[in-house]
DNA sequence: GGGTGTGAAGCCGTTCACAGCA
DNA sequence: TGCTGTGAACGGCTTCACACCC
């Protein structure tokens, strides 16, 4: 697909694409062939006009009777948001939520994996964490050269997020998902996404009270 | 607050405010007592118009000379999305994730806290993990009414999460956060938010490997 | 000058409405 | 009839631009 069109591609749609694709696998595994918008909606809480407009973003047109052919669709995601070569992540942070994440994502995904956990407590340095191998910080930049790392997520508390995220940006990592309540500052060619469960919490907790 | 003015917050600057607060609290601990607009602007990555136009909507004014009295703004997020009287939260999945959220949130909030976890693994029904009960799901009704719960955070794996909502659901849980990979269907005087590690992950993927 | 407060403009994502097709 | 594909309208959030103030 044209590079010019996927670097069109909104933000939102992104997230939605990787949703679609979720569902589609489950669909697919249910042996169903193919889908229709509406379906897909119905499933993400949106409208099927929404995910006609994002399938046209990436030019994939379903057939009129039956709907999208699910296999080609998956395929065509794939080669939008996947890389071509795979991607490799680091867990900075091996605590509940580091394991909790190592866990949660071990063999999900071909195309992205993660392949290395740093911590500072030394009794999990050179152990094994749901699969992923756990070294000191201070060895990251050897550890992220050599196994070609460009994407971190930060689970270390909070007061630690700043410096982790600068030890990251110095090892050349190219991506952050913060996890932490902290935000941090990083170069205009890093991409980050910050997200905060507190926060969602807190927002879940204000429309409950307003009913 | 006048109610009718909360009404109309929208849900990005009800998100904000969560974290301009947190922010806050940080500053008001290092002894900070007033902010200007562009150094909350800066911590949150956002614009310094975006930060004033928040506090118009929430009736906030500034002092010209020192910008905003931090301890007045921190109490005056409070009163708009903290409950009077606080509010109970229930976990429902006590493995990594569910850990880590306990642990995570302990003793952050007083008007908010996790005062049940609800699981089906005998091992951990009658513990307490993280100061969080444990116990078994098939008690949630009655666990849930007794301890005033409204709030329900998903934290089972995917194949359980359908089912797990509607136990929710029927015990009149009137929040949900689902942090499963599962999109879950509610009611419409359910409160839903949806939140999926995975595809937060597929997009910061996919913008390392745009450059 | 460097802040705040805010009407007006701009932008971007979503939804409407409908043509086209099997 | 019931779906897809899409130009146009809509709406809500963000940014501009500027008045005002110390």
């Amino acid at each position: 697909m044209d590079q010019d069109i996927i670097k069109k591609i909104p933000h939102k749609t992104i997230e939605r694409l990787s949703q679609y694709r979720r569902a589609l696998l489950i669909c697919l595994s249910q042996g169903k062939t193919h889908i229709f918008s509406h379906e897909v909606a119905e499933i993400q809480h949106i409208t099927a006009v929404q995910v006609r407009r994002d399938l046209m973003l990436i030019g994939y047109s379903g057939n009129l009777r039956r709907g999208y052919n699910i296999k080609d669709l998956i395929a065509l995601i794939g080669t939008i948001i996947d890389s071509q070569d795979g991607q490799r992540v680091a867990v900075f942070g091996m605590g509940n939520f580091g394991r909790a994440i190592s866990a949660y994502f071990e063999g999900r995904r071909e195309r992205l994996s993660i392949v290395a956990g740093f911590d500072v407590n030394p009794q999990k340095i050179g152990t094994s964490i749901a699969g992923v191998p756990v070294y000191h910080i201070d060895r990251a930049c050897e550890i992220i050269s050599k196994e070609k790392i460009k994407i971190g997520i930060i689970t270390v508390p909070g007061n630690q997020a700043v410096e982790t995220a600068k030890i990251m940006v110095d090892c050349g990592i190219k991506g952050i998902l913060n996890y932490s309540p902290s935000p941090v500052k990083v170069p205009e060619d890093v991409f980050l996404e910050e997200y905060d469960m507190i926060t969602s919490l807190e927002k879940v907790a204000f429309y409950v009270k307003e009913h």
